[in-house]
RNA sequence: GGUCCUAUAGUUUAAUGGAUAAAACGUAAGAUUCCGGUUCUUAUGAUGGAGGUUCGAUUCCUCCUAGGAUCACCA
């Protein structure tokens, strides 16, 4: 039982006590006392003054009396107006560290295997171009609150729909092969993705040529772009793989796996992973059955021309369309193809899909449609919606080729970290091995620690610079501050300080020892909140308020110099179970830590 | 036009319906720097607008304004 569930206890007792009328739980507010106020916990009276009539400063003062007299864990309180600030007894304080000290999972909940199961989809990447700044956001959301819900007891299966057909596909084919004379990743040198993106950026180049032709000739805008013999090749291309054609297959094939190649070195570099990895060309043709069943069910109807539709107006949204006139799919079709695939695959209670903000209607329309056609979960899923991601020059364009490709960016923060430590000559003496590791964690860590401390619903700006300050509120802020206690504790072990055995109970803290205790406490509650809220930016913020109050603590006191043994203790014991909690916050937004940078 | 999301210091972020709206970056001045690039002080400045619910609203409701997204036989 947490603190503040043993004083709502003692509250729910009191009351009736001095004013004889039995209250409910919900009228016990029991908050963090604000720091300008002495005490660690306050109550609020307010709501008591109606069955109490009197005023909500007595009350406070009746209370804390009570609280005082019968509560020992309560040392001390004072009220100011409705407020009752309450101080804890500091040995309830030094226990709560000793049995942080016992818990190697502190603050999580981990998974049983009956535990229920929670899908969640991210990534989802187009096999036609690399990977750009969107998508680091998406994966690092992804990756970051399947590992909360994890630490909050799900079973969590972290899957990857992969959009490996359809016509944006055969645009790269296409374009490889009449320009690129047989280049492949090995004869180039080029990364696979990189070079599938390079047709498909040629293929666009040379289509806009065919389309200012025909303006020319008068043809309107639309009907030029559609008229472009190279788009009406890409769409011959794309009959043909529907129809199983083996030269065009083949050519897919080849050119899918070297994509997975490309994809695997960015996921690894990321550091993000998948339980389970769906392509659409293999759900699409599930999603068509559906449809297909839907529709002799009467759920869904067909139109003159043959095409499918869902009639979605008594819901306020418009009619969808399922399958083409010409009976092909659509993305709306493949999406239930693969929710069926992955319910028939897991048993799955919670469906999450980590997808942009800008598909929010697509969303709404799935939970609607899955549940017309007879999935119950269907009504529930989430759509863990995200905004974009903006430069400080401002939003990304392809055409203007100002999108920023996901490897080049990573590798820029990396150099970044690695120019940094080798000015300050911190390095100096480890392996280059060592070095580049320690880089690699700085770098991406300034990385995702700035796209993951912002709120995932709001659009945001990426700022490479600031990002990777080392102080305020960064990554490397906080890996330092980690490398900073480990050298602390270094330095312990060096001078023969055992930091193992309990911790003395019977010793006055100071408040910022007091504090520091608060927010270790708190840490449970925040990767409950982080998970009821999918918000990694709360575990980023908590982070963050750890290791500043971590530091100025270092700032007014000695721990190795403390001559009193008791006390040097407990600091120390204290400094390496926040330097635990900082490397488990950092872990759950799937960054790392180093010993020393 | 329909639907959805967002709105807090110059900027990036905080605040279960509770106290004087909190930090960081930046800028300006100063102090500290003893265990790791730390820490502190001062100055600077914000809830888009109007109503409502409430003892109390940044938070909940309504309307308005601004921005974004979406409403394709694209994915």
């Amino acid at each position: 039982m947490n603190l503040t569930q043993q004083v709502e206890n003692f509250i729910l007792q009191a009351i009736p006590q001095l004013y004889h009328q039995e209250i409910d739980l919900s009228l016990v507010q029991i908050q963090k006392t604000k720091k300008d106020f002495d005490g660690e916990l306050t109550v609020v009276t307010f709501p008591f003054v109606k069955l109490a009539r009197k005023s909500p400063e007595a009350i406070g003062v009746e209370l804390g009396e009570w609280l005082v007299a019968n509560a020992p864990i309560i040392k001390s309180f004072n009220v100011i107006k409705g407020f009752l600030n309450l101080s804890i007894n500091p040995r309830y304080w030094l226990q709560m560290l000793q049995m942080i000290t016992q818990d190697p999972y502190y603050g999580s909940k981990l998974p049983k295997p009956d535990a229920p199961v929670m899908m969640i989809e991210y990534s989802s990447p187009n096999t036609n171009k690399p990977l750009h700044l969107g998508h680091i956001r998406n994966n690092l959301l992804g990756y970051s609150i399947a590992e909360i819900q994890k630490a909050n007891g799900w079973n969590v299966v972290k899957t990857n729909i992969v959009n490996d057909r359809g016509i944006h596909i055969c645009k790269s084919m296409l374009a490889w092969q009449k320009f690129g004379n047989g280049e492949t990743p090995e004869s180039s040198g080029m990364k696979g993705d990189h070079l599938v993106g390079k047709y498909y950026v040629i293929f666009d180049k040379e289509h806009k040529k065919q389309v200012a032709d025909l303006l020319q000739q008068g043809m309107s805008e639309d009907e030029a772009k559609k008229k472009a013999p190279l788009m009406i090749e890409a769409q011959e291309m794309l009959r043909k793989w529907e129809n199983d054609d083996v030269t065009v297959r083949q050519l897919w094939e080849m050119m899918n796996k070297w994509v997975y190649a490309g994809f695997d070195q960015t996921y690894k570099q990321l550091g993000v992973d998948f339980d389970k990895i769906y392509y659409e060309s293999e759900t699409y043709l599930e999603g068509k059955n559906k449809v297909e069943e839907g529709l002799s069910k009467g759920v869904f109807y067909k139109k003159e021309d043959g095409s499918v539709w869902a009639d979605l107006t008594q819901y306020g949204l418009d009619e969808k369309l399922l399958l083409r006139a010409d009976g092909t799919s659509v993305y709306m079709t493949q999406d239930i193809g693969t929710a069926k695939l992955r319910y028939d695959d897991y048993p799955i209670q919670k469906m999450v899909y980590v997808v942009g903000n800008e598909q929010n209607y697509h969303f709404q329309v799935l939970a609607l449609l899955l549940d017309k056609v007879g999935f119950s979960w269907g009504k529930d899923l989430v759509h863990f919606s995200y905004g974009m991601v903006e430069l400080p020059e401002g939003k990304m364009k392809s055409r203007e080729g100002t999108v920023v490709d996901a490897d080049d960016l990573m590798q820029e923060m990396v150099q970044t970290a690695l120019d940094t430590a080798n000015e300050l000559g911190k390095l100096d003496g480890l392996s280059v091995d060592e070095v580049q590791s320690i880089a690699n964690m700085v770098g991406l860590g300034a990385l995702k620690y700035f796209i993951l401390k912002v709120d995932p619903r709001k659009n945001m700006t990426f700022n490479p610079k600031e990002s990777i300050d080392f102080n305020g509120n960064t990554g490397p802020f906080i890996q330092y501050t980690h490398a900073r206690i480990q050298s602390v504790l270094r330095k312990a072990i060096d001078q023969g300080i055992s930091i193992s055995g309990e911790v003395q109970l019977q010793q006055d803290l100071a408040e910022k020892e007091i504090s520091l205790l608060r927010l270790l406490a708190d840490f449970p509650a925040v990767i409950e909140q982080a998970g009821n809220d999918f918000s990694p930016a709360l575990i980023a913020n908590y982070a963050y308020d750890l290791v500043k109050e971590y530091n100025q603590f270092y700032h007014d006191f000695s721990i190795l110099k403390e001559t009193n043994v008791a006390v040097r203790h407990f600091r120390l014991v204290l400094s390496r179970e926040i330097a635990r909690v900082i490397k488990s916050s950092m872990s759950l937004l799937g960054i790392d830590v180093p010993d020393r940078m």
